[in-house]
RNA sequence: GGCCCGUUCGUCUAGGGGUUAGGACAUCAGAUUUUCAUUCUGGCAACAGGGGUUCGAUUCCCCUACGGGCUACCA
């Protein structure tokens, strides 16, 4: 148990869709604050106006909304600690920047972008560090003069963290256990930016601190520059009140080797957003889970299973089970390959259990997209008899569309070579009881019908399909006689009568 | 290249000094379903390699290999 309270914050800079890495990210915060009854915020990481892309902000919000995962704080519900827009706090930054300057932890640095390109061509693995920062143009370098003209007059400068040599960096990840560093190797890495925005480096210290953060969550490719941010409490003065560092592992491509991107989901053939994503500038959409059809629960279960466990044998969890059951002692070390097979079955084993009137609001917003209308009665029925062959919410049309329009194509080819007269009489016939028949309960239609293929000396196997074809329009759906009860007795004998027309063509 | 992190079936993983190394996805075979899907049964399949420590290592330690991440005035 913590001994302080918990606050954890999920901080993505709005550079584009929100995907699958982001998305756990969220879960394992979201998870771990109402574990602990604390809070989860969002914080909005936009201190680089080069990558801002207009709607990412908000769609980030949608994607968390989507899954249920809303923070407590953010830059849509506001809070105590507002902004939650770094952007909004840039005044902050350069205070805490300067500080450490006074402090002498920390330089201004007037070397240009060509400078450093020029230094780092002239020298192999050029570290702007203690072995070169004297050779560079900084605070350091230069005399107390050169340096007050510099600043008077304005010139481009960044602040940049003196890293101490010969030191020794360790600290506990509460996920990979003690982790250290040389500082030797570790460079003076740029603070604030000549444009006066914060680096990513400066702004989560600063902001975890203000915000109170007591655990820090993010990926494992920020385990190199945790020694900086560690640096950074030091300096500040802050170090007793340092959150816990979680790095989580990697979610990697399914084939070869990296971390997981955009341009995998594209080449693979899968969804790599938690939604559709519309590129402002191109217009270009690229596809989201939920377009595709997964359900949020399925989602979620999938995400919190990519790297963790709970030690038993139990997959699917309900996100009241994961709350209780999650534990970051149980994430594991390794990096994970996303398996898009088993991300789909989380979604089919969800819709199966999925009582039917969950699922009704999601297919009758299918429904309403292909313009039909129906009773909810029907409707449910309908889901009932076919949510078990659904992997994606959306095959929904695709397995059932002909309970609300009749087929439009018969799958000739399957009944057509062993037609004959007798079988178009028998369904004349079938037609004709049909009509009259008391009951319209299928277990009755089905004895109806057996016996009158005996009457007719016909096999019933040679039958079912025929009348499954005319029926659906293909060799797929539920049992024929659970379709003709739905359908109704009207409707059964105008599509026997439609498909005899379309076998004797 | 340097630094950091990692390594159990094809994939996600459980396990942990002595186990028939378990499960799930995928795959294969069979049963059921007079369509398909579901369901059921069964099969294939793993401790990266080398040194230690130990009566005994997949498990602990070291090395190597391999994989990944980082190495920007991006996050």
């Amino acid at each position: 148990m913590p001994s302080r309270k918990v606050r954890v914050r999920f901080a993505p800079s709005p550079t584009g869709g929100l995907h699958l890495g982001g998305m756990r990210t969220v879960l394992f915060n979201y998870l771990f604050a109402r574990q602990n009854g604390g809070d989860f915020i969002l914080r909005i990481e936009d201190t680089d106006q080069a990558r801002f892309v207009e709607g990412a902000e908000q769609y980030i919000i949608d994607c968390l909304n989507w899954c249920g995962l809303n923070p407590d704080e953010g830059p849509h519900v506001g809070g105590p600690f507002a902004p939650y827009r770094q952007s909004e706090r840039k005044e902050n930054y350069r205070k805490y920047a300067e500080q450490l300057v006074k402090q002498g932890n920390a330089y201004y640095a007037f070397d240009t972008t060509e400078e450093l390109e020029n230094k780092r061509k002239e020298i192999p693995n050029f570290q702007y560090g203690h072995a070169h920062r004297m050779e560079m143009r900084n605070s350091l370098s230069l005399s107390d003069d050169e340096v007050q003209s510099l600043l008077s007059q304005n010139v481009p400068h960044v602040i940049r963290i003196k890293v101490p040599e010969d030191e020794t960096i360790a600290f506990t990840d509460m996920i990979r256990g003690a982790v250290s560093f040389d500082t030797n190797l570790v460079d003076d890495k740029v603070l604030l930016k000549a444009d006066g925005m914060p680096t990513y480096h400066l702004a989560v210290v600063v902001d975890d601190y203000l915000m109170q953060i007591s655990h820090a969550f993010r990926g494992e490719e920020w385990l190199p520059s945790a020694p900086v941010h560690l640096l950074l409490w030091e300096y500040l003065g802050w170090k007793a009140v340092m959150p816990e560092w979680v790095h989580l592992p990697l979610i990697l491509k399914p084939d070869g080797n990296g971390k997981l991107s955009k341009r995998d989901g594209d080449r693979l053939g899968f969804p790599v957003f938690a939604m559709d994503w519309k590129d402002p500038k191109s217009g270009e959409i690229t596809k989201g889970f939920k377009e595709l059809g997964f359900l949020p629960e399925a989602f979620v279960n999938m995400l919190a299973l990519l790297g963790w466990n709970d030690g038993t044998e139990q997959e699917i969890f309900t996100i009241a089970e994961l709350i209780e059951k999650f534990s970051i002692e149980r994430v594991s070390k390794a990096g994970a390959k996303f398996d898009f097979e088993k991300a789909k079955w989380f979604n089919q084993e969800w819709i199966k259990r999925k009582p039917v009137s969950e699922l009704e609001p999601f297919v009758a917003d299918i429904l309403k997209q292909k313009g039909v209308e129906v009773e909810s009665s029907f409707l449910q029925k309908a889901i009932a008899l076919v949510k078990e062959r659904l992997v994606y919410v959306n095959d929904f049309w695709q397995q059932a569309s002909f309970f609300f329009v009749s087929p439009e194509q018969y799958d000739l080819g399957s009944v057509k070579p062993k037609w004959n007269d007798q079988k178009t009489e028998f369904f004349h016939l079938m037609g004709e009881v049909f009509k009259s028949t008391a009951s319209w309960e299928a277990i009755d239609i089905e004895l109806l019908f057996k016996s009158q293929a005996e009457t007719s000396g016909l096999k019933v196997g040679e039958l079912m399909l025929p009348f499954r074809i005319m029926l659906v329009g293909g060799k797929f759906g539920p049992h024929v006689f659970d379709i003709a009860h739905l359908l109704g007795r009207q409707e059964t004998v105008s599509r026997i009568e439609r498909g005899l027309n379309a076998i004797a063509e």
